[in-house]
DNA sequence: CCCGTGACGACAT
DNA sequence: TATGTCGCCACGG
């Protein structure tokens, strides 16, 4: 097995996103225990594309509900994934995001 | 070991 | 309300 790190439960979470559902980088950071860590689990996810299994990342996006990795992902990509499981997308902003939130503090209550 | 980087977040103006 | 700045901490070189 490979060396563990910070950047590995920020995936564990990840995955565990459900298909048409988002969370944010500080709802993962905060359910890690680093809530003020919220970068680092942006920095996991671009790192993310090298994990495996792979992390859908772009359900993973700021807590303004704003696509702010599509740039990463390449034009609209992202935008398209999200909208493909039936996240509504507008101006790189998701529709009703307080509706297709998912929080891991809440969801997985741990 | 020290420095720079970064897909964020909260606060200050 | 909108824009700008600072803090935060893991990872790589």
């Amino acid at each position: 097995m490979p060396d563990y790190s910070f950047f590995d439960n920020v995936y564990d979470v990840a995955r565990q996103i459900p298909t048409g559902r988002v969370t944010s980088y500080g709802a993962i950071a905060r359910y890690l225990g680093a809530k003020n860590s919220s970068r680092i689990v942006g920095y996991a996810m671009q790192a993310a594309g090298s994990a495996k299994p792979p992390v859908p990342a772009h359900r993973v996006i700021n807590s303004k509900g704003i696509l702010s990795a599509k740039a990463s992902f390449g034009g609209d990509l992202m935008q398209r994934l999200l909208e493909s499981e039936g996240v509504k997308v507008k101006d790189d902003q998701v529709q009703d995001f307080k509706t297709v939130f998912w929080d891991p503090n809440v969801e997985l209550a741990l």
